[in-house]
DNA sequence: TCTGGGGTCCTAGGACCC
DNA sequence: TCTGGGGTCCTAGGACCC
């Protein structure tokens, strides 16, 4: 023992996952209900590759991450409904999921967009399953995206719950996973690979070892464990044994980095363009950085070609500011700065990214340092977020982005679809 | 022709200070 | 010319996640 940081608290309480059953495709059959039983897939920016499959495209053997060039025969062959991405949407779906999810539980994190912790309240821990069962139930009914529930006294076990529920239709979509002997056996059916917080590299290396399963990882010599994962793996195998390690974040913390990036939809070679990218990444990471009011005291911009093709130049450079900031005028010349200083001629340019760093609250001390020009950039910055906010789309923005730009990433097969879109809703006659 | 975007945490090693 | 221990902070890189 001795484990400084391991929560060692037994496990009286339960928590739940809530998963979203391959979310973004639920999210386009909400405008398309014809599509219910239909291969479907949705497509990464620039329609590169497939981020979310529905269940007849899994059954089909398509593969998360695939090159959308590479199965784009075989999916017309098989009549799929392939989507753009349409993260807006998402996003708007994911915030209904988790207001219908929080009336069911005092305490919850938002793990994703797709997922969320729930502690289960008292009443709902006398029978787990059932209480999972109610929660499926009421977010189907209320936002029309079906959901997995698994109950467990950790997340990592919840996390197994939870796919256990997704896979097997006999569980209705929700599972609870106590310990005693189903728990010993479900864990001894799961392949180390699968475990939460077992990436590629950790599960080559138990599975030299002979650890290939979860049970043999929960079974493994603590020592071990530390010497060669470290904590986080010593961790994870610590919640197998139902040792809670990972407690429920419910408030939810200010992101520490913000990052914009894009790759093009077509080689970039000259400055001018490669500017106008890096600008516009920079607006979008402004705004991300005043909504969670955060300042930000440094910037980094990056600049690459393809990975895949020719030889590989990338380069970067970063900039502490003399003030942090979340004025967009401030932002964006710092960028311009970094950039002129890494862009080279000659090169065909496939990604540019920009990142903000050194995050610090917008709250009370350093407004007082602020001088004048920096408060007018940043209240110019905060009136266009209100206007293009208001407008649901950049309005307001510098004249060297106007209009449609070849590098703009493809999105051929965007559904168009919003959910403030009323006139846009199919009608459907449902039986509750 | 065509291969995503956005995060977090941990650790090792170097710089620097006493 | 050779030579110590210990602490802190920072950064880069690696691992993981969705």
């Amino acid at each position: 023992m001795g484990h400084p940081g391991a929560v060692l608290k037994p496990c009286a309480d339960l928590l739940a996952l809530c998963d979203c059953n391959n979310f973004f495709v639920s999210c386009e059959r909400l405008f398309r209900p014809d599509l219910e039983g239909r291969p479907v897939v949705v497509l990464s920016s620039n329609d590169g590759v497939v981020i979310s499959r529905s269940n007849e495209i899994k059954a089909l053997g398509v593969k998360m991450g695939e090159p959308f060039f590479r199965v784009r025969s075989f999916l017309e062959r098989h009549g799929a409904a392939v989507f753009s991405s349409n993260f807006r949407l998402y996003e708007e779906v994911s915030a209904r999921v988790m207001a219908s999810l929080r009336r069911f539980t005092p305490s919850m994190e938002v793990y994703s967009v797709d997922e969320a912790f729930l502690e289960i309240p008292p009443e709902g821990k006398k029978k787990p399953g059932e209480w999972a069962l109610d929660v499926r139930a009421a977010v189907l009914r209320q936002t029309g995206i079906p959901v997995s529930v698994g109950a467990a006294p950790t997340k990592t076990a919840a996390k197994l719950a939870a796919e256990r529920a997704k896979k097997r239709p006999e569980t209705g979509g929700g599972f609870a996973l106590l310990p005693g002997d189903p728990w010993e056996d479900l864990l001894g059916e799961v392949p180390v690979e699968d475990v939460w917080g077992i990436g590629r590299r950790w599960s080559d290396f138990l599975r030299r070892r002979g650890i290939s399963t979860a049970l043999r990882l929960r079974d493994a010599p603590d020592d071990r464990l530390e010497k060669y994962l470290g904590i986080r793996g010593l961790r994870t195998a610590w919640e197998l044994r139902g040792i809670r390690c990972f407690p429920i974040e419910e408030r939810e913390k200010p992101q520490k980095s913000i990052q914009s990036s894009r790759s093009f939809a077509v080689p970039v070679r000259d400055r001018e363009s490669l500017a106008e990218a890096v600008t516009e990444f920079t607006l979008t990471a402004g705004r991300r950085l005043r909504s969670q009011n955060s300042l930000a005291g440094s910037l980094s911009v990056s600049i690459s070609t393809s990975r895949f093709r020719g030889s590989f130049f990338g380069a970067r450079a970063e900039v502490t500011l003399e003030t942090p900031t979340d004025s967009d005028i401030t932002l964006m010349r710092a960028a311009a700065g970094a950039l002129s200083s890494i862009y080279r001629e000659g090169h065909d340019y496939e990604k540019a990214e920009i990142c903000l760093g050194s995050l610090s609250s917008a709250g009370t001390v350093q407004l007082r340092l602020f001088g004048k020009r920096e408060d007018r950039g940043a209240a110019l910055s905060r009136a266009a977020d209100r206007l293009n906010g208001e407008a649901g789309r950049r309005l307001l923005l510098p004249a060297a982005l106007l209009g449609e730009k070849e590098w703009h990433p493809r999105k051929d097969r965007h559904s168009g679809m919003g959910l403030e879109d009323l006139e846009k809703l199919p009608v459907i006659s449902a039986e509750e």
